[in-house]
DNA sequence: CTCAGCATTACGGTTTCCCATAAAATAACA
DNA sequence: TGTTATTTTATGGGAAACCGTAATGCTGAG
């Protein structure tokens, strides 16, 4: 049964609406938490007290502002939560659609819930909390297997260094020495060339600056 | 004075918050549209039958779904509405925050006001309707100063449109092409490759890979 | 050990990009 | 209108990236 809840959102409009969620719900002890710092605080002190949140609602980016905390995101705050309060349930309330993320909360981190702000986002939500409750999780698998499609490519550490030393501004012929000095193989400079020509194959892409921007909105990179 | 609002957003949750904003504005004629084309349609018969609306509130993103629609973006939307009825009040409720873009809401669309879905959206919502209802314009100024200082550079049209072109895989000589099918002067290949050098040069970078990542992070393509 | 099969690297020719300089076009001003 | 600035475009040489191919190294099966 879930009936003491936490949520950790800043934008006000959406903790509007998530309020409104929870009265629906028939949750009336619940509490907003416009920081990570202040969530993580509020999450310690109700279990010292022995009075601990059943439910823990996060969006994963919160934005910066004069107020500077110690932690900065809801993936940081998740994973300090779990140390702090290890039965705590968590349901992520996100507009992110990266699958790499969402894989992770689901796999590693092995939150409760995930509910992408969408076009029925708030019917959705009862869904899961509801689910989380009776033991349940929720993910959006439609979601995730479309966007694990999309992903024809899958990219590997190899790549990603390449790309990332690309967009830091390494020439492509200073690569190979980069690659010697921290031990990693191969290093040739025509196996980064034969990489990168697969790797923009696979999407049809042109040039490097494609594969660069591509994987900047993907937030591979 | 402003009586009659329709609120073109697809968001439940977005929806739920701007519901209880205009309750708390004792607005009670306002209408939900979750799809662009809807949205229009409502406008057009309403000024059909007398009835016209006084103010639109929309987001910019809509997300496409099985329900095809003509219009897919705010922006068109905006262009529709003034349109179909030119004195409507237009206020974009939305969460970017690229400078080009409210800026070209401001300067060319003259809407009449922008509020970022952020820390304390719903209380700036209020401030704005307000100040539309008496015959103000509602800005982030603070917000556009800042991404614009955090800018050492200041990226004119021309910059944006080489980058995207770059980022989109379009060959650096294949450019000038490109500008004078669409009447963009300079064209030569000479002036991009000296904007281009000029924007490196200010930031600091050796290749275009990485203005493509700072654009990107930026939010500026 | 030998040899096939694969991955990695090396090399050479071509294209594109980069950069400096010169020519041409445009704007500014008297 | 003529003259000077300024901007834009053209050109050529050199560096980097691109691309195909050949050589080398590694691995496992017989």
């Amino acid at each position: 049964m879930i009936k003491k809840v936490l949520i950790a959102e800043d934008h006000e409009s959406a903790n509007i609406s998530l309020q409104k969620t929870m009265e629906e719900l028939g949750i009336t002890d619940f509490h907003h938490a416009f920081y990570c710092d202040n969530a993580l605080e509020r999450i310690q002190r109700e279990k010292a007290r022995n009075d601990s949140y059943d439910l823990l609602i996060t969006d994963l980016s919160f934005e910066e502002d004069s107020n500077v905390q110690k932690i900065k995101d809801g993936l940081t705050l998740i994973k300090e939560a779990r140390l702090a309060q290890p039965d705590l349930r968590i349901l992520v309330f996100s507009a992110s659609k990266e699958a790499a993320t969402i894989e992770l909360l689901e796999k590693t981190l092995l939150i409760d819930g995930y509910v992408r702000k969408a076009r029925n986002d708030a019917k959705e939500l009862k869904e899961a909390i509801e689910k989380i409750a009776n033991n349940q999780r929720h993910f959006p698998r439609h979601l995730m297997e479309l966007v694990k499609q999309k992903n024809a490519h899958d990219f590997t550490k190899f790549d990603i260094t390449v790309i990332s030393l690309l967009a830091q501004g390494t020439l492509q012929k200073d690569i190979p020495v980069y690659l010697q000095e921290h031990n990693i193989k191969p290093a040739g400079l025509s196996s980064i060339e034969k990489r990168l020509n697969l790797m923009k194959e696979s999407f049809g892409f042109a040039k490097n600056e494609q594969l660069v921007a591509y994987c900047k909105d993907m937030g591979i990179i």
